[in-house]
DNA sequence: AGCACGCCGACT
DNA sequence: GTCGGCGTGCTC
């Protein structure tokens, strides 16, 4: 008996009505490189359209009663689509409401012919070389055990640096626990999969890997990576050997099929969240792995989202605290300014001034700015809101006097800008000029001292021992040998001016980063900030605070405590939508309008109703897609853009504007 | 998205 | 009588 004859396809497109499987048969010349995940080209259509896909099964009978097109060609034997990756990709786009297909683009590397040759060809006989078992030092004993069992764990990360043996530098704490853990897993035989907001903390998470396992057991895999670096990298993954892949956010979807581990470092980075549909952050895709595969999960960081808080207190995850407990010393501050006349200048205050002045002899200082360079808030100069990107509503700023206010958050320059409350076009600097000091400012409040600069253009990874005032942006801070002698945060107030329903958990994730960075006993000094988010930084309970926070949005129904869902598109798709979710059972805020013909709604529900919401917005997607599309444009007019219906799930950014 | 199929106005 | 308009529907 032949085998199987039909293959069921993935097929590569945008078009939301066509995320779903359709069958092909499998001529006798494909036959013996027809296997599940390999990548094909199928006719879709028959005017010898030819589209990309990838075989998920075969089977020996069609669901579709109609003929069938034979797959035109196999473009690769190796089977990229991995069966475990699949499956993952399909729920991750059910839960968002999203095309698998976009999941699987991330997921896989496009084909680097000569790399696969090579690979091909080098027939490595992979012997596990047996690496010794390290423990997650620093932890209770018990979190050992709750790994190798499969557990799902929110960590509270050591504030500390830790120093690399044989001179490989130091690192932050938390990238040693997160080598520990995938080294444990490793010599458990399994593979760990190490997720990063940045290249920096990948860096810091590839050096302690260093310095507990053979290269050969790690692989990296990320964005930054020349396609076939990162094709190399990829087919490495598929093998069966037991393997550290580190990486930023799509590292979640690798290929490992025995996989032991799942580590995130700091889900609070927005770095986190894909910018692409069906934007998945990476914690939700590692919640729903760790579900599929079994695997261990370990979300960590110093401080904690109330993403991550939430899950604590339904259960799902549970709380670990490094053992003994590690608190940093925070010192208050006097609010009065002065001490020095250049300290004034610069608006430090005397005790924090005090403080740096000595640690200085010691070794380096950190400043936390919110950026070091000139950089006023604009607001609109007709009507005095703050100025926003056109693109991205993030707040504009300029660089300098003269140049083009541009924004923070895409870096878009604002050319041709209008408010958009009052259709004004000048712009005004809020605060009095200055209110932000300058890396100059600094420097001359401290003479004779070697100044480091570290901001997004200026990267500083490393800093020595010796004495050295690094101003650094927040995210931004290098790691000091030894740690820092002192670390002040000086823009707080600024940071918490920011608007965004999550300023306070943002603020005590930067500052806490940063914190993380001194010397063991050295001091912390917050400028400016008082209240409940200073107290939270100071007393360390990180999560103390964030029930309180989520207690509070659970008061306001505000995500996360429950889903939303926000949907974009033409008034009636959007209105037809809100109809098909089961409004008014759900709550409905808006519609706005956001352009031309296009409005956005958001759907407010609860967890427990978020599998049915997402299958119900998806076929209202499916609906728009495909029923009654857009007028023909009208000869010589500029066609607007396309008001069909979008939806996202769990983005809380709308929430500022209400 | 593309492209085919289908039901109403002016043409040899 | 039919050539072709683009509204509607489907893609194995």
């Amino acid at each position: 008996m032949a085998p199987a004859l039909i293959a069921r396809v993935l097929v590569d497109s945008p078009l939301p009505q066509l995320d779903r499987l359709f069958d092909y048969s499998v001529p006798d010349r494909l036959r013996s490189d027809a296997r599940p995940g390999v990548r094909v080209r199928v006719p879709l259509r028959s005017a010898g359209r030819i589209s990309d896909g990838f075989i998920i099964e075969l089977v020996d009978s069609a669901d579709f009663s109609g003929a069938l097109s034979e797959i035109e060609e196999i473009l690769s034997p190796i089977p990229v689509l991995a069966p475990e990756v699949w499956t993952l990709a399909r729920r991750v786009a059910d839960r968002a409401a999203g095309s698998a297909i976009d999941i699987v683009r991330l997921a896989v590397p496009h084909r680097q012919v000569r790399v696969e040759k090579a690979f091909l060809a080098s027939v490595s006989s992979d012997a596990i070389p047996v690496v010794a078992r390290p423990v997650v030092t620093g932890y209770p004993e018990s979190l050992a055990g709750t790994l190798a069992a499969g557990g799902r764990v929110a960590l509270d990360s050591i504030p500390l640096v830790t120093e690399l043996p044989g001179d490989a530098g130091w690192v932050g704490s938390w990238a040693l626990s997160f080598a520990q853990a995938a080294a444990a897993t490793i010599a458990d035989g399994k593979s760990a999969i190490l997720c990063v907001p940045d290249y920096r903390d990948q860096d810091q998470v590839e050096a302690a890997l260093a310095s507990l396992l053979p290269p050969e057991r790690v692989v990296r895999l990320d964005a930054r990576q020349s396609n076939p670096d990162r094709y190399r990298a990829f087919l490495r993954c598929l093998g069966d050997a037991p393997l550290v892949i580190v990486g930023n956010r799509s590292v979640v979807y690798a290929p490992s099929r025995s996989l032991g581990l799942i580590a995130l470092w700091d889900d609070g980075d927005p770095l986190h969240s894909e910018p692409l549909a069906p934007y998945v952050h990476s914690r939700d895709a590692a919640l729903l792995r760790q579900e599929l595969q079994g695997c261990a999960l370990v979300i960590a960081a110093h401080s904690r989202s109330t993403e991550v808080e939430r899950l604590v207190e339904v259960g799902w995850l549970t709380s670990v605290s490094p053992s003994p407990r590690i608190r940093p010393k925070l010192v208050p501050t006097a609010q009065q300014v002065g001490g020095d006349r250049l300290a004034e200048q610069a608006r430090i205050p005397s005790s924090a001034w005090r403080e740096a002045r000595a640690a200085l002899d010691r070794g380096p200082v950190l400043v936390q700015v919110a950026r070091p360079g000139y950089s006023p808030r604009l607001a609109c100069g007709d009507c005095g809101q703050t100025a926003r990107c056109l693109r991205c509503e993030g707040p504009l700023t300029k660089r300098s006097a003269s140049s083009v206010p541009a924004c923070s958050w895409c870096g878009a320059l604002a050319v041709g800008w209008r408010c958009s409350h009052c259709e004004g076009e000048r712009f005004r600097s809020v605060g009095a000029a200055g209110a932000t000091r300058t890396a100059e400012d600094l420097g001359r409040a401290f003479p004779g001292v070697r100044v480091i600069i570290a901001d997004g253009e200026r990267q500083v990874q490393h800093v020595d021992a010796r004495p050295a005032l690094v101003i650094a942006t927040r995210g931004a801070e290098p790691i000091a040998a030894g740690g820092y002698q002192a670390v002040l945060l000086l823009d707080g107030e600024q940071m918490v001016a920011r608007e965004s329903l999550r300023v306070a958990e943002d603020c005590l994730r930067w500052w806490s980063n940063a914190v993380a960075l001194a010397a063991p006993g050295a001091p912390s000094i917050l400028v400016g900030v008082g209240g409940a988010l200073a107290s939270a930084l100071v007393t360390w309970r990180h999560s103390a605070f964030a029930a309180s926070e989520l207690a509070d949005r659970r008061r306001l129904r505000f995500p996360p405590a429950v889903r939303v869902a926000t949907l974009t598109g033409a008034v009636e798709a959007v209105s037809r939508a809100v109809e098909a979710s089961g409004a008014p059972a759900v709550d409905v805020l808006g519609p706005v309008d956001i352009g031309p013909s296009t409005v956005r709604t958001i759907l407010r529900f609860d967890y427990a109703k978020g599998t049915e919401m997402a299958a119900t917005l998806r076929s209202e997607v499916i609906r728009a897609a495909t029923s009654r599309r857009r007028p023909a444009v009208p000869k010589g007019t500029r066609a607007p853009s396309p008001p069909t219906l979008k939806v996202r799930f769990d983005d809380v950014e709308p929430f500022l504007e209400q």
